[in-house]
DNA sequence: TTTCAGTCAATAGG
DNA sequence: CCTATTGACTGAAA
């Protein structure tokens, strides 16, 4: 362990400050001769370039601290300026598919936030920033698979796929016409958009809704319960994604005005940061069809779902839930006009219900605002930390925003400047309340065991 | 077990 | 073609 020369060296390849600055040429040693001792790697699945014996993984160890905002910027400037599309670049650099890459350049995480797997993909990123002939292999990629689809159509005349199922041998479906085949594949669950409305609204409830409550929803929905589990579970990253998002931005935000970030430039002093701004804990308010802005009542006691301190499970069916479609009953119990269910199509297939759901349209009206009151019953005053300012009281390790405004002095980027000024107001709302909830989710669970727990809101 | 972080891959829009 | 969205899956923590 040691090595700090060959560090050295390694950290400036990944670099993404100022490249310029060194009296050497240097440039890339295609081999730096000083593998850290470590054991192999299983190996890279990648053809990555195929050079450099480091492996990414132990680039990624070692690797400073990168700035994944500008980087992901610098990679959409640079695809979007040679017609390089994310999926090329995504499989031939990164090994990723189109959608991940999509997603990755569209919402990259915050350093920290990382895990050593996530990082990955940013330090070949910026691997693939320094390469000064980046853009050149691309191309070429690009040029060889136009030429091996050319080729590919040439050769068969009239022959349609020719070798299509690559199925392993479970597969007599050879037969003529695509057409109604039996769907041996799973068709792909797309969610109506009613049926959204209704998962978010009950996430609003309830982030993490028990076993019992995703059976119930899944019943009412008419979804399978996987179904209902998984779209929890996506939701609640997406949403904490979005609010990763959000906080990066905030960093970089020049307000008109002189003042230039101040650019706090430390290191990570934090054994295990954990910069977390809740920000102001503002009532929430939902959006609603229909424009009707719901003022933050502090609830009436449409509560609902959650009732008892400790587990609201048993209250939540007293009466008897046994029909499936719940043209309005829902959740038994405390109802409270709220209505969770929506009329839908029969079970198991059938096209025939003509019609799609007429109401449902906005069935809510009001509710949503339970937001915060529900759980809060027990939780002390640990949750919600009155009005807003929360000018960090502890020593709050690592800084809240980190700065990636600045640039590197590269031509390059000497023409963006596209900064985007937030315009967000009512969809921030409302992932802040939510997020509020899943805060006081953890709380109440934290609550019940003592454990120094460290949070990151 | 459950949750989470990363991804994949189908698919909806352009 | 290309990109964005999103349900489902995988593997690793806890």
């Amino acid at each position: 362990m040691s090595s700090s020369e060959s560090v050295k060296s390694l950290t400036e390849l990944v670099q993404q400050p100022c490249p310029a600055i060194e009296t050497s040429k240097e440039g890339k040693p295609p081999e730096p001769s000083d593998p850290p001792a470590s054991d192999s790697q299983p190996t890279t699945p990648l053809p990555l370039s195929g050079h450099s014996a480091l492996s990414i993984q132990e680039l990624v160890a070692m690797s400073p601290e990168l700035d994944t905002y500008g980087i992901t910027k610098r990679v959409k400037e640079v695809l979007t300026d040679n017609n390089l599309g994310q999926r090329l670049f995504g499989e031939t650099i990164l090994g990723l598919t189109q959608g991940s890459v999509s997603d990755l350049l569209a919402r990259p995480k915050p350093w920290h936030k990382l895990s050593l797997k996530g990082r990955e993909p940013f330090v070949r990123m910026q691997l693939w920033l320094n390469d000064p002939n980046n853009v050149e292999k691309l191309m070429d990629m690009k040029r060889m698979e136009k030429k091996a689809y050319m080729k590919r159509r040439h050769s068969s005349v009239s022959d349609s796929q020719p070798c299509e199922p690559p199925s392993v041998g479970i597969d007599y479906s050879q037969g003529a016409s695509p057409q109604p085949q039996h769907q041996l594949k799973k068709p792909r669950v797309v969610l109506a958009p009613e049926e959204k409305e209704a998962l978010k609204r009950a996430y609003q409830q309830k982030p993490y809704p028990s076993p019992k409550t995703i059976e119930e929803l899944a019943t009412q929905l008419n979804l399978k319960t996987s179904t209902v589990i998984n779209w929890f579970h996506n939701y609640r990253s997406r949403i904490r994604r979005e609010l990763f998002i959000e906080e990066i931005q905030a960093g970089s935000q020049g307000q008109a005005g002189a003042s230039d970030s101040p650019s706090a430039r430390s290191g990570r002093i934090a054994p295990s940061s954990e910069g977390d701004s809740c920000d102001g804990v503002e009532a929430a308010d939902v959006e609603e069809p229909g424009g009707t802005t719901v003022a933050t009542k502090s609830q009436g006691g449409p509560a609902e779902v959650a009732a008892a301190p400790a587990d609201q499970e048993e209250a939540t069916q007293p009466a008897e839930k046994a029909k499936a479609q719940p043209l309005s009953s829902a959740t038994p119990g405390q109802d409270n006009g709220e209505d969770v269910g929506q009329p839908r199509p029969p079970p198991e297939g059938l096209t025939d219900t003509p019609a799609p759901v007429p109401n449902l349209a906005a069935p809510a009206a009001g509710e949503d605002a339970a937001t915060s009151a529900t759980a809060a019953t027990e939780v002390p005053g640990a949750a919600r930390a009155g009005p807003a300012e929360r000018s960090s009281a502890l020593p709050s390790t690592s800084a809240p925003a980190n700065a990636p405004a600045r640039r590197p002095s590269s031509l390059q980027s000497l023409f963006g400047l596209p900064e985007a000024a937030g315009a967000r107001d009512n969809p921030v709302r409302k992932k802040k309340a939510a997020n509020l909830n899943s805060i006081i989710h953890r709380l109440e669970k934290a609550a019940s065991r003592e454990e120094p727990i460290e949070w990151e809101f």
